[in-house]
RNA sequence: GGUGAUGUAGCUCAGAUGGUUAGAGCGGCGGACUCAUAACCCGCAGGUCGGUGGUUCAAUUCCACCCAUCACCA
């Protein structure tokens, strides 16, 4: 390997100021880490900035509430924010904040740029307005019922039950989370950058970025769609920069958020000598521009963010890195389940290294999920950690101090097999680079693996009862800890803090990448001491009780059991089928009239496939009769009949045996 | 609803541009060892590769549809 020293500048996601972080953060902020880790191990200058995100109605509502300034409420987080990603090993070049004077002077010269190009417009909208608050509210601070399927308390921009989106004055019975009171429709100038006319720059940059094939499909779909221009001002009060000249217009959050990674990075040269802002932030230099995003935020980072820096002036990303989202025991972490843990919660039962080695094992360079799995996390960090890795330091380490005075021989017994090790070098390397943290992880276990199995067939235990072998036991153990020590470079990327536990014991300072492939002879190493204990399964039991929160729980975070209350919230009604017939334009539907006993229901119900029209009229069936009414494209559909079957013409109806009225209770 | 992705042994995941007995680690069972944080080593048992249909001499791998899970919809 010798590739010349690259300018890199990594950066990811600016975490939102107002709550803490946890194990669903930390997945990306390790897979950044690491990355830079392995580029400084391998000698180039790698660069990596972050910053608290700390504007937008959110962060100004909750500040409000709590009774401090939006200031105040960040700089706390941020603080903690800190704490935490030290705690981590997360090792920041810089970490700054969007309320910063530096990110306000970019953001107004991008804008200022970007006017000049004649890429930003205004133009006068319709919006949900809290006369009692006397501000503008974002979609989602409006509730009200669904226009479509009539479910209340949904957001105004979406329906959580039939997924429709629309606007908040189509909500039914709107109201202002704020202040409960009805907001009104008011008219307000807002700013607009001409995202449509940006198609072409970005579809070059797309391919010049060689972003993963899953981010250029979702990209492609939003191509196809037309890209619309882009809402980039709010209304006072909001917490953020005011749009030079004018009164009340401020940059919305997502404007300034971005621009929160060269900010932090210009402060950062202005404490540091020997960085060049213009070198990472102007087109024509050969440094590279790296972000790590979850891919709920692909679109800010892949259309608007290339296209501002193109339009005012600046460099555009080499690539932007998407990752999934965390699982945890396979679903959505759940406060009730106690599988919503925050940072502090881990670290105040377990050690880092294990989450870092645990993520590392399972990332890959694709936008999929990743299951933080805690059974599996015990099982495999025990085994790959401890029963392997550390275990081949520590059944050789003894025999060099007890015997040996921690002296290691001067030669290696089986050069090739260490070879081995070295050989592993390239391919390691190349995982790291292309983020195959998974790949890596397995390589360097399986090469654990054979460590182990040397030892064994050499059998120094043995070797030891016999005075004439004594040589041949320093041979083998200064092999076995010399695999164990290229392995430690290998994964310092990963668990820099084991790492730094084996150089002291090994007495060495600092490692390269190279270092693995060339061995430590002739030295005197340190006691051995437990480098990283074992997972106790009551310490995960612990953090998991301590992460419970039963009482703001949400239905979706219930148990998979549901108490006889719940079940007899379901009103389960027999009805007789009075008509049936097809419904035009639908190959699967069948418009039922029933009879409830006291009233008459029109319901849709897709099994036209498994049964005729005519065949039904008369039958007993089992209708859910309290399901809110939905809309759907040939009428309103008034409740459910119950089947089973998986589709098709495999569904079976429920019947009622002999004597079973319509508008009796089924329990 | 639209779009994208995922579905392989009990668990977590590899893999095959279609082709002899589909792999690893963990867990389970049996054996060996005792240097090591009950670690390590050897062996065994476990899978109709989500379902249905199609293309093909041949599909788990390609295509279509369906089901389930996840995400996004500015």
């Amino acid at each position: 390997m010798t590739d010349a020293p690259r300018k890199i500048l990594v950066t990811s996601a600016l975490p939102y100021a107002n709550g803490s972080i946890h194990m669903g953060h930390l997945v990306e902020y390790i897979q950044t880490d690491i990355w830079v880790r392995f580029q400084k191990l391998r000698g180039h200058k790698c660069i990596y900035v972050c910053a608290s995100d700390a504007h937008g109605t959110p962060i100004m509502i909750k500040a409000r509430e709590l009774g401090v300034t939006p200031e105040e409420l960040t700089s706390r987080f941020s603080e903690e924010f800190v704490r935490d990603f030290a705690a981590f090993g997360v090792d920041f070049d810089n970490y700054h904040t969007t309320h910063s004077p530096e990110n306000e002077a970019l953001t107004v010269e991008m804008f200022e740029a970007l006017r000049a190009a004649g890429d930003i417009y205004t133009k006068t909208i319709e919006q949900a307005y809290d006369e009692e608050e006397g501000m503008f509210l974002p979609d989602r601070f409006v509730r009200g019922t669904c226009p479509f399927c009539e479910t209340a308390d949904q957001y105004g921009d979406a329906c959580e039950n039939c997924s429709k989106t629309y606007t908040p004055a189509d909500l039914i019975d709107p109201v202002s989370v704020i202040s409960g009171t009805t907001p009104v429709t008011r008219e307000s100038e807002h700013y607009f950058f001409r995202l449509s006319e940006y198609e072409d720059r970005l579809r070059a940059w797309m391919k010049s970025a060689t972003l993963d094939k899953n981010a250029v499909a979702k990209l492609d779909e939003w191509f196809d769609a037309g890209l619309q221009d882009w809402d980039i001002s709010r209304d006072a009060p909001y917490f953020g920069f005011r749009i030079p000249g004018t009164e009340d217009k401020y940059f919305y959050v997502w404007l300034d958020a971005p621009v929160g990674y060269p900010a932090s990075f210009r402060n950062l040269c202005e404490r540091r000598g020997d960085l060049d802002f213009d070198e990472y932030w102007r087109p024509g230099h050969d440094t590279e521009v790296y972000h790590f995003i979850g891919k709920d935020i692909m679109y800010f980072h892949m259309l608007f963010w290339p296209a501002v820096l193109e339009g005012s002036g600046f460099r555009t990303p080499t690539s932007v890195y998407a990752h999934g989202f965390l699982t945890v025991n396979g679903f959505k972490m759940s406060k009730s389940r106690g599988t919503f843990i925050k940072a502090r919660t881990y670290l105040d039962n377990l050690d880092p290294s294990y989450l870092r080695y645990y993520y590392a094992a399972k990332l890959g360079p694709t936008i999929e999920d990743i299951d933080l799995n805690l059974d599996d996390f015990v099982a495999r960090v025990n085994a790959d950690l401890v029963g392997k890795l550390v275990n081949i330091a520590s059944r050789c380490a003894g025999f060099i101090n007890k015997r040996f005075d921690g002296r290691l021989s001067g030669a290696l017994p089986d050069q090739a097999l260490f070879e081995e090790f070295g050989a592993a070098s390239g391919t390691l390397a190349e995982h790291y680079e292309r983020r195959e943290y998974s790949k890596a992880m397995r390589l360097v276990m399986a090469l654990a693996d054979k460590a182990n199995r040397y030892i064994d067939e050499n059998k120094p235990w043995v070797m030891i009862k016999d005075e004439d072998r004594l040589d041949e036991v320093q041979l083998v153990c200064t092999q076995g800890l010399n695999m164990f020590r290229s392995l430690m470079i290998y994964l310092e990327p990963v668990i820099p803090a084991v790492g730094d536990g084996a150089k002291r014991f090994l007495g060495e300072d600092t490692w390269r990448w190279a270092d693995a492939s060339t061995p430590l002879l002739d030295a005197t190493i340190d006691k051995f001491t437990p480098l990283i204990k074992r997972i106790e399964p009551e310490q995960v039991q612990r953090m998991v009780e301590q992460s419970k929160e039963t009482h703001d729980a949400t239905p979706a975070d219930k148990d998979d059991t549901i108490s006889i209350d719940d079940f007899m919230q379901v009103d389960l009604r027999i009805a007789r089928i009075e008509k049936a017939e097809p419904v035009e334009g639908a190959d699967k539907l069948l418009a039922l009239t029933l009879d409830l006993g006291d009233s008459t229901r029109s319901v849709f119900a897709g099994i036209k496939a498994a049964y005729t029209a005519e065949s039904l009229v008369g039958r007993h069936v089992v209708v859910v009769a309290n399901l809110a009414p939905r809309k759907m494209r040939f009428g309103v559909s008034e409740g459910m009949v119950l089947a089973a079957g998986p589709g098709g013409e495999d569904i079976f109806l429920l019947s009622a045996d002999d004597g079973a009225k319509p508008g009796m209770r089924v329990k």
